[in-house]
DNA sequence: TTGTAAGCGTTATCAC
DNA sequence: GTGATAACGCTTACAA
C-alpha cells in the first residue's frame, strides 16, 4: 500500500514508469520524448489513473483556460441561451466556463468580477448594468450590450437596424398607425437604439407613430390602461405595435386579447429578442426581431481569446432578422408539428 | 518602478507592510494577529490592490470552493432554472460554479466529469443520461433525476405523486376519458414514474385511460396522426390529456387547436415541469405539475456541501404542485397583467 | 504574536 | 533526449 491514498501526481507516474519528473511533464505537454519512454509513461499514467492537476499547472503557467460569464441570471431565456452557446464554444476550444449570476445588482456585478479575478480566469464575458463597473485593463474583457470604453470591446446585435426592420415589417403587413412600447431600463445601453431605429424609419416614411415608455416600477399596468383608453367602440386607434422585448410583446398580446382585440387580425405585434419557448430554436412565442445569440456568443469568445487584442473593434453589431411567430399577419408554419420543413399537404 | 508589473502577491504585501509572509497570510485567514500589524497589512494590500490567488491557495489546501454543474444545456428552461438556482445558492455560500454542457451526449457527460475533475472542483451536481457513467467515489457527487448507486445521492421531484396529481386534477375538472402522452426517453430515470403514478390513479378510480408513448425519432408526428384518428364528427373521443413534459403539452395544444378542438373547453391538457415563459415565475405556458426547481437546487447544494456525507439519503423526492396555466378549465388569473395578486375589479 | 521554511503539483531551465 | 532543480503563490507547522 502506498503512503498516498489520494490522487496520483506526476511524481507517482514518474516513479511507476521509472523515469524522471521532467520526462513525464514532457510527455503530457507534447515535447520531444523517445517513443519507448512515452509508452512507459502513458502506461504508468493509465495504470495509476493519473489526471493533470490544473490548479498546479495554472499556478505555474499563469493561465487557467477558464473564462467567466457574468450575467443577471439564466432564468431569462436570452441569458440562458447566451450562457449555453458560450459554454459550448469554450468547451470546444478546451476552455471551461465559470458562471456568475448577478440578479441585476450593480454591487453583485462588481463582486462577481472580483470573485472570478481571484479565480484567475483568463478572461471575462459580461452582460452587466452597472455603468461604473471597474474593469481591470490587464484582464481580457468583452462586454455584451453595454459600451464601457474604447478598451472594452462590446458585442451586440444591430439594435438600430432591428427597430427599423420592425417598423418596416409592420407597415409591409398592413399596419398604418404604430405604437412603440418599452419599460424604461435603469441605465442606458445598446438596446436603447431599438426605439431610435423604429422612430427614425417611421419619420422617414411619414408613418404616424407614438412611443410609450413606462417606468420600471409600474410593470405592465400602464399598458393595460393605455390600451383601454385607446379602444373606441371596440376598435383600437392603432394597428401595429413594436415592443422592446418579446416578454413585453407577449404580455401586450394577452392584454389585447383580454380586451377583445384580436391579434394579429386587429392589431399586429412584433417583439424583440427571438425567444424560443423551450429553447429549441423552433417555437417562437411572438413575432419578433431575433437576435443572433449564437453568433454573438461565438464572436464574444473569439474576441476574448484573440491572440492580438490590441486592434479589436470597439463595437461589433451582428445582424438581426425578422421571424413570424403568430402575432403578425403572415404564414406562420408550425414546422415542429409537421416535421422537417415539409409543409402540411392540404 | 517595481520589477513586477503583474499582479501583486502576498510577498509584495509583506514587503510593503514590513512584516513577514506568514503574518500576511494570517491576516487574510482570520488568525490571531495584533491590531497594529493587521492594519498595516490591510493598508498595504489595499494600496497594492492585492487579490488572493485561489489557484495557489487551492493547490495548498486541496479545496477550491468551486463546484461543477453538468447538464445537457441551459437552452431548456428547466436546466436553465436549475443552473440559475444552483449558481445563486453557491455564490451565497462563497462557492463558484463551473457550468459544463453535454448536449445529451453520453460521451460528453463522461468528458465533462473528467474536465471538472482535472479542475479540482470540490463536488459535482449532474443531470445526466449516461447509465454507465463512471463516478469517482472520492469526489462528492449529487445526481438529479437519475439514480446511480447507493453512494450517489439522487434528487428529484416526486414524479409519481405528480402523475397521480395530474390524473386527479383532470378528473376533478370534469375530464372522463384520459390520455397519457410521452416521447420515450433513451434511458430510464426518475421521470418515468410520472406515467406509473398517472396510470395507477386511473386504475384505482376506474377512470378509462390510454397511454401513448412515441419513439424519440418520430418527434411529434405520431401525436398529430393519433389526434386526427380520434376525432369523429368534429369531436374527440377523449377529454383530458396528461403530457410527460410542458413542451409536449404545449405542442399537443397546438395540434388540438389546428384540428379544430378547443383547449380547455373540449379537451383539457396538463403538462409536467412548470416552465415559465420568461423565467420570472409568473407566466406559465400550460397548466402543469410544477417541479420545485429551487428547492431541488438548494437540496442538491446542501447535500453536496454537507459535512457528513456518510448518512445521506439515497433518493430525495421533493413535493410537486399543480398550477393552472390556461389549458385546464379553471380560474387562471394573469396576475402579471393586473398587479400583485389583486384581482381585476370587474 | 511573529518569522522562517517546507511543500502543494506543476512547468521550465539548465546541465548531462 | 533525459534528469535534477528552481520557481509559481499560497498555507502551515514549527521555531523564535
Amino acid at each position: 500500500m502506498n503512503k498516498k491514498t489520494s490522487t496520483p501526481t506526476m511524481k507517482d507516474v514518474a516513479r511507476e514508469a521509472g523515469v524522471s519528473l521532467g520526462t513525464v511533464s514532457n510527455v503530457f505537454n507534447g515535447a520531444q520524448v523517445s517513443e519507448s519512454y512515452k509508452i512507459k509513461v502513458e502506461e504508468a499514467a493509465r495504470k495509476l489513473g493519473y489526471k493533470v492537476n490544473r490548479y498546479a499547472r495554472g499556478l505555474k503557467t499563469n493561465q487557467t483556460r477558464t473564462i467567466a460569464f457574468i450575467c443577471p441570471g439564466t432564468d431569462h431565456p436570452f441569458f440562458a441561451d447566451m450562457a449555453n452557446y458560450i459554454s459550448k464554444a469554450l468547451q470546444e476550444q478546451g476552455y471551461r466556463m465559470m458562471l456568475a449570476v448577478t440578479q441585476y445588482s450593480p454591487d453583485m456585478e462588481q463582486k462577481c468580477i472580483q470573485m472570478v479575478t481571484e479565480n484567475k480566469v483568463d478572461g471575462i464575458i459580461a452582460l452587466t448594468y452597472n455603468p461604473d463597473l471597474i474593469i481591470d485593463e490587464n484582464l481580457p474583457f468583452v462586454s455584451i450590450d453595454r459600451f464601457y470604453s474604447e478598451s472594452v470591446p462590446c458585442i451586440s446585435c444591430d439594435n438600430y437596424a432591428g427597430g427599423t426592420l420592425a417598423a418596416r415589417k409592420l407597415c409591409e403587413l398592413g399596419a398604418t398607425k404604430l405604437l412603440f412600447f418599452n419599460i424604461a431600463p435603469a441605465v442606458s445601453g445598446e438596446p436603447d437604439k431599438r426605439q431610435a431605429g423604429f422612430e427614425s424609419w417611421c419619420r422617414f416614411h411619414n408613418v404616424p407613430f407614438e412611443s410609450i415608455v413606462s417606468s420600471d416600477d409600474q410593470a405592465f399596468r400602464p399598458f393595460l390602461n393605455l390600451v383601454r383608453d385607446r379602444i373606441h367602440d371596440g376598435k383600437p386607434d392603432f394597428d401595429g405595435i413594436f415592443c422592446n422585448t418579446d416578454k413585453l410583446a407577449y404580455v401586450i398580446c394577452q392584454i389585447l386579447k383580454e380586451n377583445g382585440i384580436s391579434v394579429p387580425e386587429d392589431v399586429q405585434v412584433i417583439g424583440f429578442d427571438g425567444i424560443n419557448m423551450f429553447g429549441d430554436n423552433m417555437m417562437p412565442c411572438v413575432s419578433s426581431i431575433v437576435q443572433p445569440v449564437e453568433q454573438m456568443a461565438l464572436q464574444a469568445v473569439s474576441m476574448l481569446l484573440s491572440a492580438d487584442r490590441t486592434h479589436l473593434p470597439t463595437l461589433t453589431c451582428l445582424p438581426v432578422r425578422y421571424r413570424p411567430g403568430g402575432t403578425t399577419r403572415e404564414d406562420f408554419v408550425k414546422e415542429y408539428i409537421y416535421g422537417n420543413g415539409e409543409k402540411e399537404p392540404n
